[in-house]
DNA sequence: TTTATATCCGATAGATTCTGTCGTATATAT
DNA sequence: ATATATACGACAGAATCTATCGGATATAAA
């Protein structure tokens, strides 16, 4: 309840991989993968994904990989979390609501301020908190 | 990810109903399943759950039931998942450390970091907040 | 004392989500 | 050409979440 998934974790670790090294140079998956001991095809996965959301940029062909390409202060955690994992909510009744509790629910309202106050904490934060 | 679980949401939503009748007066599972849609075993369990955690008191026999224990007040929602779900953290490495990655974790220090936030977040809140 | 209505509780099954793997295609530097 | 990268859909295994089943104990009331 209430973790990260594996994919974020990655994600960020891979971020903050990039983020160290100089602006132009590039980080293959297998390079990053094999640093922190992650399994290579699921980083792929997942670096592919950062790729289609702009957030870092493929460099195909050999000594290729990826380099940064969004500016990392300007995503928020939950920006950054939706574009990885799409929509957030303590509840899954605040972005889709075929719950079968809706209609007689005594908890929606509290929950919801609830979720306001976590995703205002984690709006707070830029991925570049995380990465830096 | 980062959602509650049904057992939590049930629980708060028995807790608020309690919450919402005389303090003597008793709730049975059947009660509250019918009332809020909710499967009854499941509900029992949860109940069970609750009671033990001397949360809220069971009345056995005919016309039994629970009816609330604690001063809902006095317990943080961190507490409650606890007391509820188990440790609690962002990431297993926070209570549990069979993590792979934990040698050569990178971002470990940061999610921390989120993760106090989060923790006091949900720390200044007590489940009153929610059933009332 | 019997009966009906509750809680109690371990075991298990089904569903969903999370995590990881495989195979194949495409791009490009040397 | 070849070697080394990314791209991507399909699938499989694992873990967690959610729900169900069966049978036990407790007690109020007929």
């Amino acid at each position: 309840m209430l973790k990260l998934t594996r994919k974020v974790e990655y994600a960020l670790i891979a971020l903050r991989h990039m983020q160290g090294k100089e602006l132009e140079s590039v980080s293959s998956t297998k390079e990053i993968a094999v640093r922190y001991n992650i399994p290579i095809e699921i980083l792929a996965k997942t670096l592919q994904h950062l790729a289609k959301e702009n957030i870092i940029e493929p460099i195909n062909g050999p000594h290729g990989g990826y380099r940064l390409k969004a500016q990392l202060g300007d995503i928020n955690l939950v920006e950054f979390f939706e574009r990885v994992e799409g929509p957030l909510g303590l509840s899954d009744c605040f972005y889709d609501s075929n719950c079968v509790q809706i209609d007689y629910c005594n908890i929606r309202t509290p929950i919801q301020r609830i979720n306001a106050n976590m995703m205002s904490m984690f709006r707070s934060m830029s991925v570049q908190d995380v990465t830096n």
